[in-house]
DNA sequence: AGCACGCCGACT
DNA sequence: GTCGGCGTGCTC
């Protein structure tokens, strides 16, 4: 008897389940145990998971170290969920795997190096290496040896070292600290009298203003690097340290201040009924609630909620953000106490292990979340209810690239479960999946309170700049903030993402500084005096004048902050709020400045797309959408899906009170339909335009597009290397194929990097056929030093 | 990726 | 002769 095991070291250029025979003296092991197991030629021992049963024992199949776990972390159908990811997703088995457990109940792998004979005199770099190894008693972590030697090749000249008996190794598997520590440097008493490098000096400057900072914001305020950092503390002039990091915590509710059930509209109970009806039909599929902005769409998922958990059955409610939705996070706290478990990445590590311990143990059966908690280890699921299911930040960025809505389809029917999809403004495939009757759909079009949707104006740009008026904020929208001013009612002025960065362009030859790694300008961050490249992390100081040619370089505003400067100049007297990445960099500040918000400390609150989203203010009656057209322009299929997204939800931001809301739309196309659509709340309008479009394009939901990215180091050898991988899709995988054609950023890390698509459709045998190809590509040596990667359906 | 094996040039 | 640089191939 063997079991298959997903392997941690696997990469994924080799990875499958691999069959291992149980430990000396047992005959089997559970799925869903973690092992320890010998892998690769070195026989390295490496942390694995067991799927299941495994193949024939063959002449070369290993056998099982040890167990990690006394009983199984995982249940089949989890392990079902994580191969279902792995074939979606193009990861491997362990990345699949790992999803489902949180990050405070992963073991660590460390090798552990112990000195055996004194150094010598001969090789310098081992004489180092042996030396430190011995000042740090006798032993240190391989990680601790890559922060301390920079050494490219350090792996190999370890292994040499092991060989000449220089040093003995031992591989260490320790769970992680219970808490969650963070990292400090401080300096150290006493003068220093020797000489600093340059960026020593700068680190102790700055340090010498902090008294004590964490590591973190010194590399990120003086581009340090860990080595610098090392030197430092090696000298004696800085020491490192570790301190707990501080918790998150959630709001606790006693059981007296519980909230009565929510009393439902007509409306709502009708959607209400319908989709309890349909929970417990035994075989369910999926629900669309589609509800304007106000409607009332959380009353509907508490009583669906409450229904299920009186059969005992549990439900997860994902949401776009936390921190976005204090509301819906707060009634759903005070109608099931401590039922509820929350899931999200602000949670210590501890924290979360906390959480996903109740609910493995069905204390909690209503778990709160973002995209994360669809993989909740849940039993006798009842529903998934899908918050504001268009959103962008259900699709995962890292691998596994997986999307929530689609893996909480797939739990839904293995587990006879409900998918509730809720949204203001559904995205275009699941209405089409409503309109051909696959998902039942449910409407909620009048707002809760009885208000009324705000009056729109539209403010043409064209016009402005015809008029020499190339100011962010137009006269019309000027007055209107005036009129909200004199009657102590608030505003909220809204900028789209895109734009977002600021740069340092030259005034004589126009260029923006760029990365020296990338293809791509840096971003100006104010907050440290730097510029970074947000795709590989390099910075560098601000400087004057320009790399290039030597011109004057001058900063251009972030366009939150040009407006920012321009209500000010009008309205000086006026308190005026910001939100945006440059002023939301703390953990809690985006939640403090909603706070000073709601309580009235400011009349004016500019932001991002943060402050488009489940924000619920009675005093906020005007709305303005500073530039409606920039998130049209981009290349993106789902532009106008995202466009009308936003401008629909920021919209309904104004007048949830008493008093009626206006808003003001500022474009240089007023004609473009897509905006009237917005600006009447018409979804029907816009969903209609956008379905015909799509399905004369050919986009989803017509079908699926596959994604390959294929980087390389020199362009040559990456080109010849995508023409091969698209002849062999062609051959084996067919459909539609587009490409290869560079990426939007065609070099990042010293790298380019070209894509390929393929309008297909996402079967199994497809992915099989991909998975196939991939394999064939990797193996082939004249694709040496070029990755390839897969996603279906990416965002961008 | 990470490791061993094997083939070649440099140096005791 | 042998040490180590690097190209090649494999991982149950």
């Amino acid at each position: 008897m063997t079991v298959a095991v997903a392997l941690r070291s696997a990469n994924i250029s080799f990875d499958k389940p691999y069959t291992y025979l149980p430990p000396e003296g047992t005959d089997t092991v559970l799925p869903g145990t973690r092992v320890l197991v010998p892998f690769g030629r070195g026989d390295r021992v490496t942390q694995g998971i067991v799927l299941g049963e495994g193949g024939k024992a063959e002449e070369n199949t290993k056998r099982i170290l040890s167990l990690l776990d006394d009983e199984p972390i995982l249940s089949p159908d989890e392990i079902r969920l994580a191969l279902w990811v792995r074939s979606r997703y193009y990861c491997t088995c362990f990345d699949a795997v790992r999803l489902m457990i949180p990050a405070g109940l992963d073991f660590k792998e460390e090798t552990v190096y112990s000195v055996c004979a004194e150094p010598s005199d001969i090789g310098g770099i081992k004489n180092e290496i042996a030396a430190y190894i011995s000042a740090s008693g006798g032993k240190a972590t391989l990680s601790e040896l890559r922060t301390a030697f920079a050494a490219p090749e350090l792996g190999r000249t370890l292994s040499a070292m092991v060989r000449q008996g220089m040093l003995t190794t031992a591989e260490k598997t320790l769970p992680p600290p219970a808490e969650k520590t963070v990292r400090f440097v401080r300096l150290k008493d006493g003068s220093f009298g020797g000489k600093l490098s340059k960026k020593g000096a700068e680190i102790v400057e700055y340090l010498k203003t902090e008294e004590c900072a964490t590591v973190r914001d010194v590399e990120y305020y003086t581009g340090a690097s860990p080595a610098s950092l090392k030197t430092l503390e090696k000298n004696g002039i800085v020491e490192l340290f570790e301190q707990k990091a501080d918790r998150t915590l959630c709001p606790r509710i006693c059981e007296d201040e519980l909230l009565p059930d929510p009393i439902l509209s007509e409306q709502q109970q009708k959607a209400f009924s319908g989709m309890l009806s349909l929970a417990l039909s035994g075989r369910p599929s999926a629900a669309l609630l589609h509800g304007v902005t106000g409607s009332g769409k959380t009353a509907v998922y508490i009583r669906l909620v409450r229904e299920l958990v009186n059969r005992s059955r549990s439900a997860i409610i994902l949401v776009p953000e936390i921190a976005l939705t204090p509301q819906l996070l707060d009634r759903f706290y005070r109608s099931f106490g401590n039922l509820v478990a929350l899931l999200h990445s602000g949670l210590t590590a501890s924290e979360r292990s906390g959480e996903w311990k109740r609910i493995k143990r069905g204390e909690a059966r209503v778990v709160i979340g973002t995209r994360s908690a669809v993989f909740a280890p849940v039993q006798n699921l009842g529903a998934i209810i899908i918050d504001e299911e268009q959103e962008y930040t259900y699709r995962s960025e890292n691998t596994p690239c997986y999307h929530a809505r689609e893996v909480a389809k797939f739990r839904a029917v293995r587990s006879e479960a409900l998918l509730v999809l809720g949204s203001a403004t559904p995205s275009v495939e699941s209405m089409y999946a409503a309109e051909n009757g696959k998902y039942s759909l449910y409407t909620l079009d009048e707002r809760y309170s009885g208000g009324s949707l705000p009056e729109v104006l539209f403010a043409d740009m064209r016009a402005e700049l015809r008029r020499g008026n190339s100011a962010t904020i137009s006269p019309v929208l000027f007055d209107e903030i005036e009129k909200n001013i004199k009657n102590g009612e608030q505003t909220i002025l809204f900028l789209n993402r895109r734009g977002r960065n600021r740069l340092a362009r030259c005034a004589s030859c126009g260029e923006a500084v760029g990365c020296k790694n990338c293809s791509v300008a840096m971003s100006y961050h104010s907050a440290n005096g730097r510029l970074m490249c947000h795709y590989c992390g390099h910075s560098e100081a601000l400087t004057d004048r320009c790399p290039s040619c030597g011109g004057m370089l001058v900063l251009e505003g972030a366009g939150t902050q040009k407006a920012a400067e321009e209500i000010t100049a009008r309205f000086p007297q006026i308190k005026l709020l910001r939100m945006d990445a440059d002023t939301t960099s703390g953990r809690t500040s985006h939640e403090t400045i909603l706070e000073k918000f709601r309580n009235g400390e400011a009349s004016v609150l500019i932001g991002t797309q943060m402050v488009a989203k489940g924000l619920d203010f009675d005093n906020v009656t005007l709305v303005g959408v500073l530039d409606a057209d920039s998130e049209l322009c981009s290349p993106d299929f789902r532009a106008s899906e995202r466009a009308f997204s936003q401008i629909t939800q920021v919209i309904g931001r104004a007048g949830r009170g008493e008093r009626p809301g206006r808003a003001v739309i500022q474009t240089y196309t007023p004609e473009n339909p897509l905006l009237r659509a917005a600006a009447t709340q018409d979804y029907n309008l816009f969903y209609k335009g956008e379905i015909d479009f799509r399905r004369k394009m050919n986009y989803p939901p017509f079908c699926d597009i596959l994604c390959l990215r294929i980087s390389g180091e020199t362009e040559a050898t990456l080109n010849a290397a995508a023409i091969r991988l698209a002849r062999a899709l062609s051959a084996s995988v067919g459909g539609e194929i587009i490409g290869p054609a560079p990426a939007p950023v065609y070099r990042v890390s010293n790298r380019y990097r070209l894509r390929i698509f393929i309008k297909t459709h996402d079967r199994k045998e497809l992915r099989e056929a991909v998975y196939g190809v991939l394999s064939d590509f990797r193996g082939d040596s004249r694709n040496r030093g070029i990755s390839v990667t897969a996603e279906i359906n990416p965002l961008e």
